[in-house]
DNA sequence: CAGTATCCAGAGCGATACTG
DNA sequence: CAGTATCGCTCTGGATACTG
């Protein structure tokens, strides 16, 4: 989502927007508890593959929710976190946490 | 997102399962002020067409979270309604519509 | 009105190879 | 290690036509 785009008049639209994909949201979900480096994220997705990781991350950098920094050595070290935006996410995450809990209890209850 | 199943390990992630696209999202944002009708909804939902509607409205009733009613009349009527399962992701969207009016604000002030 | 059926274009994604 | 580049397939989704 471009910031010179219009934004859409229903604010739930507007978040979807930023967070549609499901990948975005497990990216967020790892970066909650903390900066990671590239392979860590990958395997901390399972299911990803490089190229889906490396797609959404420059888009999730390009719509301010995450930040990257790149170290100067060899081998290269590049570590991502979250920007104040993307944390600001949390509490959306935290729900979902929330409601998949409570949605495994039920599972097992039938 | 199939019962049978097994369900992921992530809470976070069994919800973005269930509710991982752009459309169900909107779906559930139409139906969380009542029962709606299947043109209502395509009205209420800016860029969807009949066939993803109908596809995407199919796959939350199998998952449970919305149920259908049919009304034997010409012409036809078909209502949709969230189930208690589906009612229960309220303050999921509700996250993401305080966020989404959070950052209507930020960008607005820049 | 609320669908289903069919066709087709394009996006998304995996696999693989290569690189600073 | 953390990418980029390319190929090819799958699958999503739009357009259109038809129906109980």
């Amino acid at each position: 989502m471009d910031k010179n785009k219009v934004l859409p008049f229903c604010p739930v639209e507007t978040t979807v927007g930023l967070i549609s994909n499901k990948w975005k949201v497990l990216i967020l979900r790892e970066l909650l508890s903390g900066t990671k480096r590239f392979g860590e994220l990958k395997n901390g997705i399972e299911g990803i593959s490089q190229k889906v990781l490396t797609q959404n991350l420059r888009s999730m950098e390009n719509d301010g929710l995450i930040e990257r920094q790149v170290y100067a050595e060899v081998p290269p070290k590049v570590e991502y976190f979250l920007s104040d935006l993307g944390n600001s996410l949390r509490p959306i995450i935290n729900s979902m946490k929330e409601w998949g809990l409570g949605y495994h209890e039920m599972v097992k209850n039938t």
